[in-house]
DNA sequence: ACAATATATTACGTATCAGTATTATATTGA
DNA sequence: TCAATATAATACTGATACGTAATATATTGT
């Protein structure tokens, strides 16, 4: 593996990938008029329009997020007016996450906004290659995973 | 472009492949005794090794950075005993960047644990499905700078 | 020469996420 | 039952990077 410019390291343009993309979302979410949806909230909405009254640590489990970053996470979207959190009536250590009307209601733009900007983003990239880029990341995240040398 | 689901999501993949990536160079950086060196510091470093002696300005636009992010992370550096400033003789705006000798000494560590590292991370990957990862997220890259509709 | 503009860097605030330790509650095994 | 262990969540700290504004110095156009 070559590592010796950073233009060639794989994982220089994977980080710098993740990066540019985030801004880009942040910029498609804001001008779209979804400013109080940051990229970073993507994950745990997607599940919850899926399936509302999940609890934090589920919810970590699906957007790939540690329980330490859940909690300001979390913190910050329930300042943001777009979900609320309610003790678990089966298990008093638990809360369950709840959307707000307000976040039900961001599904529409959000996810109209997300997906004009990635349909921008991989412009005139073929499903083959994004087939390819993702099973490669899926391999490279499992790898990353792997306890034992 | 599918994004119903987190895990068919390529940007969702790609940062957490990133993040993935950055802790698992953190720990092989640390199990190699080479803990000083930060994975974000790599860029600056692989920059230094390379040319020595050069702005903060130019670093910061080969490891990608904005010249904000630049100060922060010359900062810890600078801490770190990896680098420091000195005043350019050309331009009393500016420094330049020069490796300490313990900068130095550190290329041969680091660049070892790295290159293990991410050998291990891309791990029965092809050179052609690399290959075209790096060639996508290049695109990637570029088309979110595009600042025109 | 000097005002307008550009550039290099920093300062400050914000967002994001991991790691470790702590607290509270559940579960389990003897 | 009760001590040992496991789990859910938080608190706190540190790392990383951006955006905006400020400061100091250079450069440029007239």
């Amino acid at each position: 593996m070559d590592i010796r410019s950073p233009a060639d390291c794989p994982y220089y343009l994977i980080s710098r990938a993740a990066l540019a993309i985030t801004s880009f979302l942040r910029k498609g979410l804001f001008d779209a008029g979804a400013g109080n949806i940051k990229p970073a909230y993507l994950g745990v909405l997607l599940s919850l329009w899926n399936e509302d009254n999940l609890r934090a640590n589920e919810l970590g489990k699906r957007a790939g997020l540690e329980p330490s970053s859940m909690t300001g996470l979390l913190d910050r979207m329930e300042k943001d007016g777009l979900l609320k959190r309610a003790p678990d009536p089966e298990d008093r250590r638990a809360f369950r996450i709840l959307l707000t009307p307000l976040g039900v209601k961001a599904e529409k733009a959000s996810m109209e906004a997300v997906s004009k900007a990635l349909d921008r983003v991989f412009i005139d990239i073929s499903d083959k290659d994004i087939h390819t880029v993702k099973e490669v990341l899926r391999k490279v995240w499992i790898n990353c995973s792997k306890e034992d040398l």
